[in-house]
DNA sequence: CAGTGGTCTAGACCACCGG
DNA sequence: CGGTGGTCTAGACCACTGT
């Protein structure tokens, strides 16, 4: 079963042992080579298989545990978990990649772009101190399938010198790739704030639903990898279309 | 800085090592001791300061980092984040758990328990075999500071031997308390969608609001720590009274 | 008891960053 | 170049589980 070049760890790689261990393993408990329950190789004996130490061994497979493929019990071992039906989705997306991880279609129609002056909401999110400063306001409709099915409404903290215009957010599919690309910033982490609410007259017609339908209103505040906010955004999704997903666990 | 006691990585202690040094670096960091965006002392500096390997440190380290009071920048160094609102709320929690957080008293009203054949929903939803199983239905009116805020309509999937009364279910504050003490299942892990929607002649009563109000349906699949479905739970809340916070990370 | 995962060490080499 | 984090090793001892 070891015997084909996928099946072992090569040293001379770029890519990390671990790393490659993980995904060796992985695909075992993906085929099912290893079964739901099951336990697999002691970690002595992963160690002597793929001729790595026991300390990449644990390295790849606290990975598998984090991601919930495998866990282990004390003193008894390491057990294939029961699969799930849809792997880690939500982690942190932009719409584009959510849309696409759907199976639709992304699109948008760009209503506003332009610098205002924070409300107190927007300034107390993005943790402002400079009551001059101005932020970026993008005002959207988002579509999938060229079916309407949310309205955004983003502030963005950037360097004012910064500029953002319709075009170049026409240009870039999402904006999370925009700030990543042209001005080198990663969002990294994001809180979300998820409400049910009903649409009013403007809403509604944007959306092309009647007044009063259900909507699901998400306010997420978007971090950098230095932790400084960088992106408040109030979303309202047509209920009919959009649910939202999330994965919790203990700890 | 490093003399008084609470400063020292105990050797003899039953905690590891790199859990006590975690505990002495986070103090530091909300001490304020280091402040955001300045660095750490190196790993090696560490290392030599706690008296500890650098595995030790770094796994230490590692913890910091995904809880978000740290981060790392190759080849520069490790850094201190800004600090959170709130900090990694909204792990996995029961009801009784999240509505002590928010500071609400949980309340209920148990309309029914009882053993009912599973709809082909639920069925799916615990993954179940067996068709001739039936599942431990409890029907329910949740309660904050005495208010009605939500419905919940769970389906458990246990020995049918086991007997979950309305009583014994009075007496434990929590379900997930009660399947625990009582049936050592511990629910590690959960699925959720969330959905919006408008309440119903039915839901409306119960939850004292008008018809067409918002509501929050979320849908929650719990497992047990093999990973096998235990409970599903379908939950409608009052769109005043609650909102779903998430935390979401790249990776 | 033997076998498992959990912790820990001292050392090594690499890749990346800044001056 | 020196200093940083990233990876890796070979070995050790402990704590827990089942027989």
């Amino acid at each position: 079963m070891i015997d084909n070049p996928g099946d072992r760890v090569d040293s001379l790689s770029v890519v990390p042992k671990y790393y490659q261990l993980k995904d060796i393993l992985l695909r075992k408990i993906e085929d099912g080579v290893w079964k739901p329950k099951e336990a697999i190789p002691a970690e002595r004996d992963l160690e002597e298989t793929y001729r790595v130490s026991r300390t990449t061994v644990r390295k790849a497979l606290d990975i598998l545990v984090t991601k919930g493929y495998l866990y282990r019990e004390h003193g008894r071992g390491t057990f294939v978990a029961f699969p799930r039906l849809q792997q880690s989705l939500h982690s942190l997306s932009s719409f584009t990649e959510d849309m696409c991880l759907r199976g639709l279609e992304p699109g948008q129609k760009i209503f506003a772009v332009e610098w205002v002056v924070p409300s107190r909401r927007v300034f107390q999110a993005l943790q402002m101190d400079d009551p001059s400063e101005n932020v970026l306001r993008i005002y959207r409709l988002r579509l999938a399938n060229a079916v309407p099915i949310g309205i955004h409404e983003s502030y963005i903290h950037i360097q004012t010198e910064t500029h953002i215009t319709e075009e170049t957010l026409q240009q870039h599919k999402s904006l999370y790739e925009l700030l990543g690309e042209s001005f080198g910033i990663t969002v990294v982490e994001a809180d979300e704030t998820i409400k049910a609410t009903i649409a009013d007259e403007v809403e509604a017609k944007l959306l092309a639903i009647e007044i009063g339908s259900p909507l699901l209103k998400i306010e997420r505040t978007a971090w950098a990898q230095n932790r400084q906010p960088v992106e408040f955004v109030s979303m309202l999704y047509r209920a009919d279309w959009y649910s939202y997903y999330v994965r919790l666990s203990k700890e």
